[in-house]
DNA sequence: GATACAGTTGAATGGTTGCTCAACTGTTAA
DNA sequence: TTAACAGTTGAGCAACCATTCAACTGTATC
């Protein structure tokens, strides 16, 4: 792979690491779907409501007491996590009771918490 | 903690167990800056920008020719992982080299792709 | 000092997105 | 079938954000 293909408004450095690092690379879908994944969980609140449901099970009404916010707004970041099959939904009733997906996501968060935390420690830059 | 506490648009169905939820939440501020923390990995370009360190310390250039992008675009972006804690750098001479700040990335990075390897499968919904 | 290039920065902009509002469906109970 | 409430949906709006553009700083070389 030759520099000519990269086109950009500066001289390339390292191509050969270039080179490497780009023949390793993922498929574009693929990157596109993980920061898509993240982007659901980078909202404050699908990210309260997650972690509601990792504590339990939970109606929309329940969401929308919990977070002092409309049915309207929770049912449609609900869609979101639905759609990235973060979380899962059964009728009972009037109800729709809303769950996490998978045991992913709970790691993924548990993980990202202690991220902070480490990071955000008082003393540290 | 009596129902009149929640301001919604609707009847709260288990008002216990959304007491229950509430007093375990974290601190407001703690899930702000998760879900901050998620945001920044919620970009494409970003994401492919951490794949990228996670392979190999480039220095803006690479980047920019890797994704063909501009230095200013890949340079906005190296802000954003920077605030977030997420990638360091070290000057050697006119170069500036990023790599990733810390193990936790890695890992929530190669999970976040199993998640979605394993949720986008054919055949399954 | 002057030039060249790596990298940063701030303003502007076009696209994205979270919430509101109003109207709707679905289920239960009278 | 009617009323009541849980939940969904689409349009509209305001706020946010990723990229572009132009101007800038920092370092090495001449």
């Amino acid at each position: 792979m030759g520099r000519e293909d990269y086109v950009c408004d500066c001289d390339i450095i390292h191509a050969d690491v270039v080179a490497s690092v780009k023949r390793n690379m993922p498929e574009e879908s693929e990157l596109y779907d993980l920061s898509d994944f993240f982007k659901v969980l980078g909202d404050s609140t699908r990210s309260k409501i997650m972690w509601a449901l990792d504590e339990h099970e939970l109606c929309v009404c329940d969401l929308a007491a919990l977070l002092n916010m409309t049915k309207s707004a929770i049912s449609h970041q609900l869609r979101a996590l639905r759609d990235a099959n973060l979380v899962i939904n059964r009728r009972d009733g009037k109800n729709i009771y809303y769950a996490l997906a998978d045991d992913h996501v709970r790691q993924i968060f548990e993980m990202g918490l202690e991220h902070i935390r480490e990071t955000c420690e008082p003393g540290e830059g």
